[in-house]
DNA sequence: GACAGTAAGTTCAATGAATGAACCTGATAC
DNA sequence: GTATCAGGTTCATTCATTGAACTTACTGTC
């Protein structure tokens, strides 16, 4: 990666993070992967990102072990991406950043929820369930709709996340084409 | 900051956290206010950032409140960049990045170590201590060097970096000078 | 068997941002 | 008064991003 040279000159691990997970949209592209979208057309739509850039950055993602390239078990033409335990990983970083944003940024209508299933605690900063006091499973964190989601989005894969779900479960686009 | 738009359309803190601290740099300036960086010739050596990058990435996030220029207190005419509450509250992400960064693309000897003071417990994921259970405040994070620290490096800020120091403790280049 | 449609891309021209070097300005240092 | 430093700005070049159009391989539908 022609950009990452300069990172690489410093002694740290954040900066090596950056090198791999630092490109613009880069970032939401592996939130989605965790929220389950698996196939490019979905992250197209639900992204709103070039299709170029989404082929470069899924291609970066694949070479760094992030995110797994495989056909897709049903068609076998059609492939899928998948996350790694490395993109897993990335979850306490995602977590933290998205209460940063909320705190910060966001109004005071939280978008969604996310709750350890097993005994319904909200999650905290990196991902751990306060109560029970251990990082939660993926599979195990519930997604609620909060009061400012949305709930009629334009496209379909964001009508598929809203929920309630959980965490990596796959998207799937076939029961959610009727409106109101 | 044309950057950011189409992010906005997302219905999503993570984009909106990203539309703040997502472009190249940033959150290497922010590790490095954390670290106790205030001076703009001390980001530039550090970082080896264009002159111009640096300038516009500080305005942004003045502009975001993420940090705060203000008079340096000796020299009336200098200014320093100090991190706000809103910047300290990026710890627990750059924490969990760092975090990542290591365990999955740093060799094995860490880079640096970070611990309660109090207690000498290593911090964990999202910056709190996992023995005192809580968040620690950053002027009790210590950071130590790692084995796999570069113990000379050619910049001063980077020597005057090496610790064992606080977090947030303001780089002083003065008495840094002497080589071995 | 022709036609339309979908999935997953690639290619291209235009725009925008990053880079490194040079320049600028006002204060201190000698 | 000359040099140096802090904290920038300006500029030309390079590089990345964007959105639109094109491609290729397969999947139905009539």
């Amino acid at each position: 990666m022609a950009l990452g040279k300069d990172y690489a000159a410093q002694d740290c691990s954040i900066a090596r993070a950056l090198e791999v997970v630092g490109e613009r949209w880069t970032l939401l592209v592996v939130r989605d992967a965790l929220y389950g979208v698996r196939r490019y057309n979905d992250f197209l739509v639900h992204l709103g990102i070039p299709r170029a850039v989404l082929a470069s950055r899924l291609a970066a993602l694949v070479d760094a072990g992030v995110l797994e390239k495989r056909p897709c078990p049903d068609a076998p033409r059609r492939h899928e991406y998948v996350v790694t335990e490395r993109g897993r990983a990335l979850w306490p970083t995602l977590r933290a950043l998205s209460i940063w944003g909320r705190e910060n940024f966001g109004d005071d209508r939280p978008l969604r929820y996310y709750r350890h299933a097993e005994c319904g605690t909200e999650i905290g900063l990196a991902g751990e369930c306060p109560a029970c006091g251990r990082l939660v499973p993926l599979e195990d964190v519930e997604v609620l709709p909060g009061p400012g989601l949305d709930l009629d989005p334009a496209d379909p894969v964001s009508r598929a996340l809203i929920g309630p779900r959980r965490l990596l479960q796959p998207v799937r686009l076939d029961a959610a084409a009727d409106p109101v």
